[in-house]
RNA sequence: GGGCGUAUAGCUCAGCUGGUUAGAGCGCACGCCUGAUAAGCGUGAGGUCGGUAGUUCAAGUCUACCUAUGCCCA
């Protein structure tokens, strides 16, 4: 054992086990080590590396940590791989930053060099993330990682992909996409709403005649004329009320909802309603479109009005324009009414053929001209303008359209039934999100686009035939390599788009790649099977460890990994692919906002671990509904409170033992302490031994939220109890007998919790098991030991339970002395404990004497007697009786409270009464007591205490000793002395009682101050002569060094 | 607009399947320092559990509605 240092620096500690840890390889072994064990199956979700790692990162880290460090100490083999997502629009968009080409497209410099600028920016930030997470003390393989741009981890992308495709889940189809005709390319959500603009636009108001009843029109209301000429359909809603009426101006009959009506007509006499209905009831009028581009699609259903919900009466006329190209709600209502969509706008965004008069015509120029040919052919009713905002691109500075574009589907509908029965063998933290927010978004579940129109990512690897049109899914690089008889190295776009073969199909034409390529969450969802480059390597391996035991995400993830992974497990095995997640929350800054770089409202991450180390921010962060998914306010002062409440009181306990063992030269392989006789003993090793069972089953259930009180709770005990009270025992001559028990027991308990700590305080755990148990001089570590053992063998609940009853009497008869105001140093004569159970007094003997002295009585007796102490009250055990009585409980209640002294306390001791024609005993009642008046009693719940407070002379002048020794001590610090100075001591005192009292107790004075000289001398004057008041007796006192 | 959370002491939060006197830390008041620990110890004050209605013998806990607030989706 070496000595430690009083003033610990926790960061500096774990900086040095970090390079212990490194040194001695001790991850990998806590692996190896297990070799023949089962696998605990880990997935680590691959995160971005285009940016630092923040908060949120730290905490699903920590979390992914602890557990995997648990699980391997209950004796299982835990990989962990890391993972890195290179793909995506974020690692795009950042380097269009750096080579400058924002707004002018991929295009302007090529996509090679634009993917090869991606490939080697996309690991920039990789080592700041290796550095802060390996200080947050996470054991993760960054060396074995995974990266999504591999080509062993795109070619099973790819595999898993031609899966879903032979089961016929990958369809063609369109989606309306916000589009920017600057950059040709369609965005996603997130960027489109990154621009918005109050812009004015024409607000139009035209006529579709009915063709049954050409003198008779729905009004209809748009923002966007250019989207006219692609109109298919009308909609109203079908609840709504609409009217049919006669414009008084020119005669002719419009109809529109019944609300809007004064949108279009100042005074009721201007018109008169013909016909009030619901818009049900207009469902399938055939019209006459504004145009006959599209004239063929009349046989598909088109141009006639359709109901739908989503229709609203909030602006227009309650009678929507659908052009299936051009809104999403048009797209699907259309597309549900088998009407084909129509599109005369090319990527541009200029009109082409079939809008013959306006073909060239960029869409925002061609608005003016559409409305004046629509009020050529008086179909015009009404021309406004609106302000509005309006989505821009916000690179281009182009205003959005909204196109259907041709896009990759994932018919997620149809595996809904399977995700929603695989989701329901997954264990959640907290519990409501299997069925409630991931569950719910199970079974709204719509198809899933899985085409990105981007260049970083893995391809889609489907060719399409430039003749024939016909498709042909690639599985696999052996397999591109065979049809196109070239070497294929490396997936990406750049290098296989220009292969191509001739169509197996028609055998005519040349097959080329479709554009595309996969959203990466589709590969993050892959990365159960590609990071093992599944099922061309590690076959079995995967698929043995399918479902995983355990991840853990952010709530965002909901979404995001959670959602893919369980499509593709279940499309692929019908499985789940986890069988337990812990979600984690959102973590604010203190003034309950996002933290923000910009507003710096939080502590960055590092700065918070070199000022109080990992150990405490991992408490502080699973110490909170942040490990199950509540947002958390991040406070520095909490990260504080934890060392100063957990971390510093155990270091103290640490040292402690440290300190009196290098003394006594204390050597555990010597001294067993598993037999000591101690009461104390017995206690505090059964304290640790429930501890451990408790931190299993929290820990088996996943509930890390529940940890960290029990570890506080128990570090109070072992340091403000057991050593409090039995740090005399380590301070007898010797290394004997019951100061060898004393050793034995704290040394062992020190151990056992260290091992508990291990997986939560991964570095104070390794200082104190590693110094205390003479491991660290080897290889050793507390990581690779398996977790403390609960288990009723060890346990001694009445004990515990008695002790905890002194711990009830000793802070009922503090209480009491407060109240009375008489300090402990004055000595009283009796504390009577008062129980029922006369039993008490046996189980307490052995603890008498602690309670003695920490209270500074000179006698501790029992009484069972209450009534002469307490006025008993009783309730009823409403837990007992409720379920027993049901609604008879009032009565009963009311007749409880009615009972006598007496027959409660016959209840009490065992018998029974008769209530309301209920019998009842002591387990239906539960008894509060009030200290009676004119004693000094104090009541809790388990017991109550009664202190006798008459002060006789002789304790009067044991009391001033005491006063007297307080008053030396604080002159011995005052005058720099150290503690194991001798000293000499003269006083003088005019006081007869203060005098009697120093001589008859001036040998226990003496020798508490270590007084080598104790002597009553005549007046003392000059300035070392110190003057004291105890309690009105004045005394001076000269001390020196001898 | 829809889905899912959250609301308990001045502050940050516990409170398990409804059941007894609703707990902890910080802060506050008062007291206690040489024998591990003042980044300590003790004692205490402080709450109509967001609101309303309901279910029940019994509601902080269950239900409905409302208010505030957060996340996700549209």
């Amino acid at each position: 054992m070496r000595s430690i240092e009083k003033d610990v620096e926790f960061p500096q500690l774990e900086k040095r086990i970090l390079a212990r840890w490194k040194e001695k390889d001790t991850f990998r072994r806590s692996i190896r080590n297990r070799a023949g064990a089962r696998e605990y199956v880990f997935f680590d979700g691959p995160p971005f590396a285009n940016n630092l790692p923040h908060y949120g990162h730290l905490l699903a880290g920590i979390i992914k940590d602890i557990v995997p460090r648990y699980w391997t100490m209950r004796g299982l083999r835990v990989h962990r791989r890391f993972g890195w997502d290179t793909h995506g629009l974020p690692v795009e968009m950042e380097v269009e930053k750096a080579l400058g080409i924002v707004g002018k497209g991929v295009a302007s410099v090529g996509i090679e060099t634009f993917n090869e600028a991606c490939r080697a920016s996309v690991l920039k930030y990789a080592r700041e993330w290796e550095s802060t997470v390996e200080k947050t003390g996470r054991w993760v393989d960054f060396e074995d990682r995974y990266l999504t741009m591999q080509p062993s981890f795109m070619e099973s992308v790819w595999w898993v992909f031609r899966q879903l495709w032979d089961k016929g889940l990958i369809y063609e189809g369109h989606r309306v996409l916000p589009y920017s005709t600057g950059c040709h390319t369609p965005l996603s959500n997130f960027e489109a709403s990154a621009d918005y603009r109050d812009v004015q636009d024409p607000a139009i108001t035209v006529t579709m005649p009915w063709v049954d009843d050409p003198d008779c029109a729905f009004l209809v209301w748009t923002t966007t004329p250019w989207t006219l000429p692609a109109n298919l359909a009308v909609a109203v809603h079908p609840e709504l009320d609409y009217v049919k009426l006669r414009d008084h101006a020119d005669g002719r009959r419009w109809v529109l909802s019944a609300n809007l009506v004064g949108q279009y007509f100042k005074k009721p006499e201007e018109y008169t309603i013909l016909e009030r209905m619901k818009g049900r009831d207009l469902a399938g009028i055939p019209y006459v479109p504004l145009f006959d581009f599209f004239e063929g699609k009349r046989a598909e259903g088109a141009f006639r009005v359709l109901v739908d919900e989503y229709v609203t009466a909030e602006d227009g006329t309650g009678i929507v324009h659908l052009a299936p190209a051009y809104g999403e709600d048009d797209h699907r209502v259309c597309l549900r009414e088998g009407i084909s969509l129509a599109d005369p706008v090319d990527l541009d965004g200029r009109f082409t053929e079939p809008a013959e008069p306006w073909k060239g015509q960029y869409i925002k120029d061609a608005d003016p001209l559409i409305i004046a040919e629509l009020k050529r052919r008086k179909r015009l009713v009404k021309h406004a303008t609106l302000v509005h905002s309006y989505p821009y691109c916000e690179r281009s500075g182009t205003p959005l359209m909204y196109k259907a574009m041709p896009v990759w589907f994932v018919k997620v509908t149809e595996l809904r039934e399977c995700m929603l029965a695989a989701n329901a063998k997954t264990a959640w933290i907290p519990e409501n999100l299997r069925d409630g927010r991931f569950g719910k978004w199970l079974e709204g579940a719509r198809d899933w686009n899985i085409s990105r129109n981007r260049y970083w990512g893995t391809p889609i690897p489907i060719w399409r035939c430039e003749a024939c049109r016909g498709l042909q899914v690639i599985g696999s690089i052996a397999e591109l390599e065979a049809l196109s008889g070239e070497k294929v190295e490396d997936l990406h776009m750049h290098r296989i788009d220009h292969l191509g073969w001739t169509c197996p199909t028609c055998g005519a034409g040349r097959t080329r790649r479709v554009p595309e390529v996969l959203d990466c969450w589709f590969e993050s969802g892959a990365m159960p099977y590609a990071q093992n480059h599944y099922p061309f390597e590690n076959r079995e391996h995967v698929e043995n460890g399918l479902p995983a035991d355990f991840i853990a995400e952010g709530l965002d993830q909901t979404r995001g990994w959670f959602y893919t992974l369980m499509v593709l497990s279940t499309a692929l095995f019908d499985r789940p692919a986890f069988s337990n997640v812990i979600v984690n929350g959102l973590i604010l800054a203190e003034d309950g906002k996002k933290m923000s770089k910009r507003l710096r409202n939080y502590p960055p991450p590092d700065e918070i671990l070199d000022l109080h180390g990992a150990d405490a921010l991992r408490l502080y962060l699973i110490n909170s509904g942040a490990v199950r998914a509540e947002d958390l306010r991040f406070s520095e002062r909490g990260v504080r409170d934890v060392v100063r409440l957990a971390l510093l009181p155990l270091w103290n306990a640490y040292n402690f033992f440290v300190t009196y063992a290098m003394i006594d030269g204390f050597n555990p392989a010597k001294e067993p302490a598993t037999d000591s006789p101690d009461i104390m003993d017995q206690w505090i090793r059964s304290r640790v031994s429930t501890l451990a069972d408790t931190v299993r089953r929290e820990m088996d259930a996943y509930r890390l939220y529940r940890v960290v009180p029990e570890l506080i709770r128990f570090i109070d005990d072992l340091t403000n109890w057991y050593i409090r009270l039995n740090r005399r025992r380590f301070w007898k001559p010797g290394l004997e007998g019951d100061k060898a028990h004393a050793y034995g027991t704290l040394h062992e308990v020190l151990v056992r919790f260290s091992l508990l700590l291990a997986p939560f305080t991964p570095f104070l755990a390794e200082e104190i098991w590693g110094n205390l148990t003479g491991a660290e001089d080897g290889d050793d570590s507390v990581h690779l030991q398996d977790f403390p053992e609960g288990g009723a063998g060890s346990m001694d609940p009445g004990l515990e339970r008695t002790f905890f009853l002194m711990q009830e009497a000793i802070l009922l008869g503090r209480s009491l002395r407060e109240e009375q105001k008489i300090g402990v140093r004055q000595p009283l004569p009796e504390m009577t404990v008062i129980h029922p159970d006369a039993g008490l007094a046996d189980r307490f003997a052995p603890l008498a004497g602690v309670i003695r002295d920490e209270l500074n009585v000179k006698r501790l007796s029992f009484a069972t007697n209450e009534a002469d102490y307490v006025h008993l009250e009783a309730k009823p055990n409403l837990k007992v009786l409720g379920p027993r009585l049901g609604k008879k409980m009032k009565v009963v209640a009311a007749a409880v409270a009615g009972l006598s002294q007496d027959r409660l306390r016959a209840v009490q001791a065992g018998g029974t009464i008769e209530l309301e024609g209920e019998t009842l005993d002591a387990d239906c009642l539960l008894i509060t007591r009030t200290a009676l008046a004119g004693q000094v009693v104090g009541a809790g719940s388990g017991l109550s205490v009664s202190l006798n407070t008459t002060v006789t002379p002789e304790l009067r002048a044991e009391g001033l000793a005491r006063e007297m020794i307080n008053r030396i001590q604080r002159l011995r610090k005052d005058s720099g002395f150290e503690v194991q100075d001798r000293i000499g001591v003269r006083y003088h005192t005019e006081d007869a009682g203060l005098a009697a009292a120093l001589e008859t107790h001036g040998a226990t004075v003496a020798g508490e101050v270590l007084a080598v000289s104790w002597e009553a001398t005549g007046p003392l004057e000059g300035p070392e002569a110190k003057e004291f008041d105890l309690d009105g007796r004045i005394v001076r006192v000269v001390i020196w060094k001898v």
